[in-house]
DNA sequence: TACGTCAATGTTAACGCTCACACTGCCGGG
DNA sequence: CCCGGCAGTGTGAGCGTTAACATTGACGTA
């Protein structure tokens, strides 16, 4: 800095001046000082800039080290909305899920210096593990457990379930069924409340719920269950991998969908639509939920002392041919 | 960290030695630095501690703006990589693909002072721009184009494609079609080449390719082209996504997988086994990618002048039922 | 006894930047 | 004509840490 300074015929202070927008430069000035960094290749040392604002400009991310459609997209959201925000970006992947690695993971990312934190492993364990936060440093989590007071966004898991529920009864054929996802997540419990209400509402059995663990390996033993029940002829899946296996496991005892069993899921990944048949499923705007992370994740970190607030993303149902049986048989 | 010290009884720079494990510190002295740290919840200042040792120990990753199975396993994999050797990551997504972003990215990252950047963003535009990069900062590219003298870890597609498409012609039913990949990606270079070769060694016809976007959507539409082909009796998808999608146009089309047309795809996404029928895939170990890009990243930035290493991973054949036709018919 | 050695600690000066303040002209109003 | 104000610039301090060197005392050895 101090040679771009005399390169240009300034004070150090003046180059600071001009890297940093301020009004009070003459134009002339401001083009020669940018002129002598570009001859000298200079690059801002953001440590000295963060060591004397206090500000370094980056939240961090704790994901699950997983795969997982929905988590990959929403961290997608968070980073192209920090960019947009000229924040930075620190990623840690969760390798195990119990609060102790979550509180490892945030004291992490505490010592990088990140202003605020950003948890995308929707967990009752991560959830508990945040309640005994540091809470010296802003935090956003996605789908968090209602109960805490932290800010978050969630996306009405319950309402989806229920829209995808009401859906499948609306064809008049008896109960609905369900796939549920791992007991420890809070996408899980909210669908199946959402699908518990639905049944409850139309006065229907609700049957015992199976428990996958997301993926279409357990969706399809689920289905090698279900397919054995001939009373079995809807059944809402946790999400769209467990859908997969689903429909997987029903072609193999040749139950045919959507005409003897319809089936739903959840997420509306990409791939949904194609699908054999084409997955009717909910679909979730994870963007939009990065987006709003990182919005509120921001207000805190420039606005300490506000009450933390709490998003609702609504979810939409997707139909498609997995759950409509064709009118002309 | 003063604080800390005056607590402790000691000078800021005993603090200091105890932080780093320096060894000439009294076991005493050491124990009541820690207690002193823990009492007053004392944090270390990466920032301060960044700018006197000239070492963020950080690393950047460009990754692609998508929610590819492939990129976003090697992103998990760089990160678990990366924590275990106590490094932390910095994320920017690619919002598009041209020369002009990824210099951007890389940028953006080299002023938040990252100490090396892993591109995973296997596009000809992004080899190309890290031509013309800023060598002062090592650099490891994920299948980057072979050409280029960066240092680079690499998946054999090429020999991945040829396996697959030996594997359907061992079948012995004629030529076998391929369902490439976008034009600017080197993967699908890589894999044209693989099943060019292989169909070449066994003197049958190279059918004209058809090109999708990697996506389930356009494996579906080039299926409603093939499925039209009574002479189509063998495909090689590109990727997973896009034999998805084929698999959905020639179930449409009554087309019978695999007695009538055999199909292979790429990856061996975790749900390539829950196809219908389950899908003959080469599996890419995107994690095994992800690491030793971490590695040899590190070796650069701790060893800097060595020359760039290529790494490469070999591929390998997962053989499931959309390939073997049942011998009983 | 005197002296070199070494372990254990303290002191001082950076690192590159921004903040607070001081300074220099020039302009306009009383 | 003087003085307050303001645009444009420079000066010095300090952010929290580590590196380099200085200091201290205890111990073994000549």
């Amino acid at each position: 800095m101090m040679d771009v300074a005399r390169l240009a015929g300034v004070s150090h202070q003046t180059v600071s001046r001009v890297l940093n927008d301020h009004p009070n430069v003459r134009q002339s000035t401001r083009s020669r000082v940018l002129w002598s960094m570009r001859e000298l290749g200079y690059r801002p040392n953001s440590a000295a800039r963060t060591l004397v604002t206090g500000h370094s400009r980056t939240i961090g991310v704790i994901g699950l080290d997983s795969t997982l459609y929905g988590p990959a997209a929403t961290m997608h959201g968070v980073d192209d909305a920090a960019r947009r925000a000229d924040y930075r970006v620190n990623t840690v992947g969760l390798a195990s899920i119990d609060r102790i690695s979550v509180l490892e993971a945030v004291e992490r990312l505490a010592t990088a210096g990140v202003e605020g934190v950003v948890v995308i492993a929707p967990l009752s364990s991560a959830s508990e593990a945040l309640a005994d936060l540091p809470t010296d440093i802003p935090t956003v989590v996605v789908n968090a457990h209602p109960e805490s007071d932290i800010a978050s966004v969630t996306v009405d898991q319950a309402l989806g379930a229920q829209r995808a529920t009401e859906h499948l009864l609306s064809a008049g054929r008896g109960t609905v069924w369900h796939v549920a996802g791992p007991a420890n997540w809070s996408e899980s419990k909210g669908r199946i409340e959402g699908w518990t209400r639905a049944l409850d509402a139309a006065r229907v059995d609700v049957p015992p719920p199976l428990t996958g663990d997301w993926s279409a390996r357990s969706g399809y033993e689920a289905g090698r269950v279900l397919a054995r029940l001939p009373e079995v002829s809807a059944v809402f899946a946790g999400n769209d991998h467990m859908a997969l296996g689903l429909l997987r496991a029903l072609h193999e005892f040749g139950r045919a969908v959507p005409d003897e069993v319809a089936v739903v899921g959840f997420d509306d990944i990409p791939e949904a639509a194609y699908f054999t048949p084409p997955l009717t499923t909910v679909r979730q705007d994870f963007s939009e939920v990065g987006r709003r992370c990182v919005r509120l994740l921001i207000g805190q970190i420039e606005s300490p002392g506000e009450a933390a607030e709490c998003s609702v993303v609504t979810p939409e149902l997707v139909v498609r041919r997995s759950s409509t049986p064709s009118k002309i048989p």
